[in-house]
DNA sequence: AAATAATGATAGTTTTTATTGATTGTTTTT
DNA sequence: AAAAACAATCAATAAAAACTATCATTATTT
């Protein structure tokens, strides 16, 4: 048993594909075909059915798999020590941000973490709760900015910062005159969302489900970005509710901001990454780094945290 | 990096020698110390520090070993899958056992074992507490049983039992006279302790320091067995205590036994293995057949647990 | 101080293993 | 029914690991 044959059978069991495996492993078909079989043989089980189309794992090659990653994952971490010994903190890096997140955070702190550690290749992707997910899970992202708690138990959650939903209310709102909002005044009918997929949309609804029970409701509009809910809260159309960061790039003149009473409610924004703890110092640097960004522009609140998942 | 080149480094790493590492590997020395070479080249540093004899381990070798271990153990841990899969519980199987656990316990459950299990060759070793934290660490035992809790942070104790101490009284004793004994009556000066090293004597030298502070006190005798010390005490030259198993087998007619006021007095008894969970199935099995022997042969006390190790 | 033993590195060969390109046999799609 | 997709097989070759023999250096013994 070699690794080289245990990430061959995890391409295999990735892409149910050997062609598209061996690709990926930058070997040809045969030699990925031969060592598996190998090992198959040298195990004295078969690892992937190949009757199924698209390929398949046995239930013994599920367990195998499984052990498998930790396998290459432990091995991986080697090249961790010896980067760690020789000071080196490089490579390449890829983060996940949720959208929402994206625009405001990320402009904070990736300037100084670039010129900082200047031989990390970043790699940042846009993804959705969802997909972030699955990618740190498979292995294809190695560390991520999310709202949480997210409960999964594969994943380690850093918490970074407390960020308090802001309402905008346009002038001829119902709820125009008061200068602080309640949890209890929402209304779900008249907040404009953004559209489904999006965890801070899930994070209202779980908000406004907290205070009020009636869920059967026609949403108005849903839009992919605050500017339009923004744009569209000022032909009056409705509220809406922004995270607290995105509110210091509003321009306009009078603010139709309205802050929430204490506790406000709020969405932990967190720094993912998985168990492996592979490229463990960047993944610290990084982290270093948003903290100390953070630090300055988030004073501290008196918070709820709101779920940002979907029930 | 191969996992064989890892398991060169670890068998380099233990015996400290090239050659012996060599013969403990089946390949020749230059073969060992080429594939060494070929990973420190390839990982850039120098695991062996060879200017020192004997050949000591760099600080990142340290930490390389370190890593070594878990990717060698994890990798182990896919036969295990394959024995599960195939309802294979067999293979070579080391234990451990403290000497004052062996002759009582060992009896109870080893024949029952080995015909529900013919194909585990258990290798049984008489060792010391201490020996046997070594030997877990260093893999070269499976399991083993002791007196808990050790609080060894890479050990797993499973509790099989708690087994109250007995005192063994002779007639001319102070105590005699007592139908049960308390944990204040005892003084060390008239115990009759086993030689050092036995973990049962730490345990009394702890049941009564804790209950009385006069620390100082030479022993009047010291022995490696249990029969030794009964003998002693009937020819009156002071009491012992004795593990609860033990005093089943005394066929003496009048037997001068004491047991102690609630809370007893007792030894927890474990089984112990490294949390590698290597071989866990037969772990698994040999927990189960103990526990079942054991549930008849020792009734619930009311028990106050006593620290196997030396303070 | 010289001789001997121990130990790890090196050189040259042999054996084993991994990889490849070409090909074949299935199965799935069109 | 033909084409495409896909994994297995084969023979050839490149690569790597292992071996025997030897050497250089460092301890130990005489």
């Amino acid at each position: 048993m070699t690794i080289t044959q245990l990430n061959y059978i995890l391409s295999v069991a990735e892409y149910q594909n050997f062609t598209k495996a061996a690709e990926h492993s930058y070997v040809t078909q045969p030699t990925l075909s031969m060592q598996i079989q190998k090992l198959e043989d040298e195990l004295g089980v078969k690892i992937f059915d190949r009757s199924k189309k698209p390929i398949e794992l046995t239930e013994v090659g599920k367990k195998i798999v499984s052990q498998a990653k930790n396998i290459v994952n432990e091995s991986n971490r080697i090249s961790d020590i010896i980067d760690q010994e020789k000071g080196f903190i490089g490579g390449e890096y890829k983060i996940g941000i949720i959208p929402t997140i994206m625009p405001t955070l990320l402009p904070m702190f990736l300037k100084t973490f670039i010129s900082k550690f200047p031989k990390v290749e970043l790699k940042i992707k846009e993804l959705t709760t969802e997909e972030i997910i699955k990618q740190l899970n498979e292995g294809h992202i190695d560390a991520a900015l999310a709202a949480t708690p997210l409960d999964d138990e594969n994943l380690v959650e850093t918490p970074l910062y407390y960020e308090p939903f802001v309402a905008y209310i346009p002038d001829n709102h119902r709820l125009a005159n008061h200068k602080q909002i309640d949890v209890s005044d929402l209304d779900l009918e008249d907040i404009l969302l953004l559209e489904d997929g999006h965890c801070f949309r899930d994070g209202i609804i779980n908000l406004c489900n907290a205070s009020r029970h009636n869920t059967t409701k026609k949403f108005k509009l849903e839009s992919g970005s605050f500017e339009t809910l923004i744009k569209l809260a000022d032909e009056e159309l409705g509220m809406t509710l922004l995270p607290y960061l995105h509110t210091k790039q509003i321009k306009c003149d009078h603010k139709p901001l309205r802050h929430f009473n204490d506790p406000k409610p709020a969405r932990e924004v967190s720094l993912l990454y998985t168990k492996s703890r592979l490229k463990i110092q960047i993944t610290n640097a990084l982290k270093e780094t948003i903290e100390a960004v953070v630090r300055g522009a988030i004073a501290f609140h008196d918070v709820k945290i709101i779920s940002p998942k979907k029930k």
